[in-house]
DNA sequence: CTGTATGTC
DNA sequence: GACATACAG
């Protein structure tokens, strides 16, 4: 064996060494994401993803969703939203992309123009500040639902922004949110994207002492009402949307904490 | 914060 | 279509 041989083999053995040991590490990571369900990437959010009706889940890196083709629209979108995440940066809103992770074909915003209804973010942008291009991402067309503009900048905007007032108090919490995609809907567009007649919001706590739960149910119109007016159980909107939010849960948390329609332990007495 | 509309290239 | 600017709840 020459010198050039020997270098070579030790060069070979370094590389693989630090691979074996950085795979290590990735599987020691990986393991713990599985078990606390906190962190945000694709491969941790696994946790508390609901099932998918659709057969069509994509992940993104602020957030997953389950894209409903006949609908042209997502049936949930799935987002941690962190303490962390909570950020005052501005970025310049920029224009909406058809998001083209949807194999059958996203909708176009062209649907949503001159059509009377917002293209209302299912994961807000305003939940998506702490970098650019997870702001930017939540302006791909398979993250909109056709809302009322009085809807979207009231009621709607007003559980969003308790959401986010939420996430800085409970140190976190995990958001799924949709339009319910079911009956007869009006349509707009070339593509007919549908406009739902309700929307749901499903949020759950689990950084902050013991599991909570909270589901909200809210008509597609605006409303002067409080917020709490609009707290159903989890199993009221599984049943009327047919997915099953939480399956992740130790089945009888999950069962205990989707038929409580109580909001106990969170707070709606300020902002 | 949530959005739309319009004019220019 | 991309971009800047103005405006509304």
């Amino acid at each position: 064996m020459n010198k050039k041989t020997i270098y070579a083999l030790i060069a070979i053995l370094i590389v693989f060494g630090i691979y074996g040991y950085e795979f290590f590490l990735n599987e020691e990571e990986a393991l713990d994401i599985v078990e606390t369900g906190k962190e945000v990437k694709n491969n941790t959010n696994e946790y508390f993803l609901p099932t998918s009706t659709t057969n069509q889940v994509i992940h993104h890196e602020g957030y997953s969703l389950s894209y409903s083709e006949p609908h042209e629209q997502a049936e949930w979108v799935a987002y941690e939203l962190k303490k962390a995440h909570l950020s005052k940066s501005h970025f310049k809103r920029p224009y909406f992309e058809i998001d083209k992770a949807i194999k059958t074909g996203a909708a176009h915003w062209r649907n949503y123009k001159n059509s009377g209804y917002d293209r209302g973010h299912l994961c807000p942008a305003g939940d998506r500040r702490y970098s650019q291009m997870a702001h930017d991402e939540t302006f791909l067309t398979s993250n909109i639902s056709p809302q009322k503009h009085q809807f979207n900048s009231g009621i709607w905007n007003r559980l969003e922004q308790k959401v986010r007032y939420w996430a800085s108090k409970y140190n976190g919490v995990f958001v799924v949110t949709g339009g319910v995609l079911k009956g007869q809907m009006r349509t707009i567009g070339d593509d007919a994207v549908s406009v739902p007649d309700q929307f749901y919001k499903v949020l759950i706590d689990n950084n902050s002492g013991k599991t909570k739960m909270i589901g909200f149910l809210i008509p597609h119109k605006e409303s002067d009402a409080p917020l709490y007016e609009f707290v159903v159980s989890v199993d009221t909107i599984e049943t009327l949307t047919g997915i099953d939010f939480f399956p992740q849960l130790e089945d009888t948390l999950e069962a205990k904490l989707e038929a409580s329609k109580s909001y106990k332990g969170w707070s709606f007495n300020r902002k």
